[in-house]
DNA sequence: GTCGACAGGTAAAACGTTTTACTAAAATCT
DNA sequence: AGATTTTAGTAAAACGTTTTACCTGTCGAC
């Protein structure tokens, strides 16, 4: 059994004759034209050799920053969010930073919660996915409290502030089109009650192009909290049978549409011959249904990505002291496949 | 723009005239025997207007705690682990713990790089789905330098550990036995070609079932790198081709069974008339597939708190010094559905 | 031979806690 | 009344870094 006393810079200087401040320098790199190379070196063996690693909590305790993002999903458990979270993970870990995830469920309540949780735990960076009615809290975050915020998914109106999205309009825009162009002209939009920026750039994107073809327009908001319910699905069944010459539906997310397809498979309909069908964001189902079901997909590595250069750079331009604001728009994929 | 200074224990101190300790002890909620009432009520009235909270890094520095728990997943973007990380955030958030999540891809490497990431970084606890050939790593973390240490979903028989696992053995046995009551008797196995406790049990529980009821084995192993291929696919398309007597599937995973349906879908094959078809792991998919497909679900939520409250309790007992080994074995829960 | 510049390095304060050992005053015991 | 214990509280060290300001010696220039 190791003796499993830490080794720390203290030992290291008594060990070689070095001062601390020296060592310092050498373990930040920050030797270079003050240090002799041969002491660098000297040092560098013997960290090397007794594996030395500091003390982060020290190191956060007196630089004041911790190398910490914590990203605020609406639910990490979700395919689309834990695959966000996945790319990240790597991308940080290489830059030397640690991810903490949690999840909001998309309750302002459990957002407000989590973050006083967070605000005063030495956490540099938020990723957040924030949930309705969060524009004030986030706006003090920013504005107020001078933290370093990514908005992800989507964004607010009133207030400048750094976000990482899609094109959601142009993504119900085509989505929509190529119903359309299917032959389809009663096509509805299932989509969510909600003032969340995706989800009415997404209705307003299929009302837009409804309106282009002069057709008429059919549209079922469920609540958020239904969606994944029986009562949502109870919703979707007698808003088609309300319509019966519906033939095309757009869904507006990938649960929504899961939801869906539970009530066209009971119902017994046809896909493509009854009814066309679209969804919002990818998902192993989709390609396995039969038939697969087609998609605008969003580009998982890119959002990610983005989302986290973009937090890695406004975290570098925060100690230079120079801040712009980081604001991406990324496009959906149309993938085609046999549901219309 | 608000004023950003943090407050510390220091001004608290100075403010109210009140020892630092005192403060700390108030805080720490060890004053009850030691400072009167009025004093505590008057700190914590304080405390409580001026929304002081502790600084996270000066606590880790001086206890050597930091409150932190890795979770080292074989797949941070896969349905089960991300279910498992969701339930057992919560829990850890309610005990006051922060979870960093990572994914081993089930590599060796990978993993001995993750940890010595985040061996040195004041982590209190690791909860780890180790990948094939990491038992020496384990050990010498266990036994060596003394970390708490929860194996999750599988565990080593060459020395003992903390772990939470399933009834890998027993799930496949249920499994095998539904598809025979319900008239298959050319059973096969599709499993991982691999050493990990939980794959070899299930095909254990697969063989000795098929011995029992005198049939023939039929088994395809794949190697894990081509569980979500092409080639995988290529694989189990021609196993089935040169048995074509087999009437009945038995998917080790769930991520091999979605190969496989893709197979049987893309040959034709009707389920469950040509095919009766069974999977471990639940997952959305296999419900809204056509048929809806019957599984061997693990309990994720129990899994999550058995995982999160044994580590707890572990690093409890360590810091009472008195360790015990903490292993638990879940049922899996058969779900029938439509697939045989 | 004095001045300045530079190279190579160090001492010590600070970050914000926790915790040990101590004290002063009051209460209790004998 | 004197000794002892209890109550209520505090001073100061320690955790392991980073960073500022300083020091010492050497070299070249004048």
């Amino acid at each position: 059994m190791k003796k499993n006393k830490k080794i720390s810079m203290k030992d290291i200087s008594k060990e070689l004759g070095i001062s601390i401040t020296t060592i310092s320098f050498i373990v930040n790199k920050k030797a270079e034209n003050k240090i002799s190379k041969e002491v660098i070196k000297k040092v560098e063996d013997y960290i090397e050799k007794v594996g030395y690693k500091p003390n982060s909590s020290a190191q956060s305790l007196r630089t004041g920053r911790s190398k910490t993002i914590v990203f605020m999903a609406e639910d990490i458990s979700d395919p689309f969010f834990s695959a966000i979270a996945k790319e990240m993970e790597t991308i940080a870990f290489n830059n030397g930073y640690k991810i903490i995830y949690c999840s909001t469920e998309n309750k302002k309540e459990r957002a407000v919660e989590l973050l006083n949780l967070f605000k005063d735990r030495q956490v540099d960076a938020f990723i957040i996915t924030p949930p309705e009615g969060f524009e004030n809290e986030l706006r003090k975050l920013i504005y107020d409290e001078q933290h370093v915020i990514m908005v992800f998914d989507r964004y607010f109106d009133d207030f400048k502030h750094n976000y990482v999205v899609l094109e959601n309009y142009k993504g119900t825009q085509e989505a929509t089109a190529s119903l359309y162009n299917s032959g389809k002209r009663n096509i509805a939009f299932i989509g969510i009650e909600s003032n969340l920026s995706p989800l009415k750039q997404r209705f307003e994107g299929y009302k837009d192009k409804i309106g282009d073809y002069g057709l008429k327009e059919y549209s079922l908001l469920i609540q958020f909290e239904h969606i994944k319910t029986q009562q949502g699905q109870n919703y979707i069944k007698s808003f088609l049978e309300t319509h019966p010459e519906i033939d095309g539906i757009l869904f507006a997310t990938n649960n929504l549409a899961i939801s869906g397809l539970r009530v066209i498979k009971n119902k017994g309909l046809k896909i493509p011959e009854d009814l066309g069908i679209i969804s919002f964001d990818d998902r192993d189902v989709f390609e396995l249904f039969t038939p697969p079901i087609s998609v605008i997909a969003q580009p998982v590595p890119d959002l990610a990505e983005e989302l986290i250069k973009g937090t890695l750079k406004l975290l570098k331009t925060k100690s230079a002291n120079e801040y712009r604001f980081y604001q991406k728009s990324l496009n959906g994929k149309l993938i085609i496949r046999k549901s219309f």
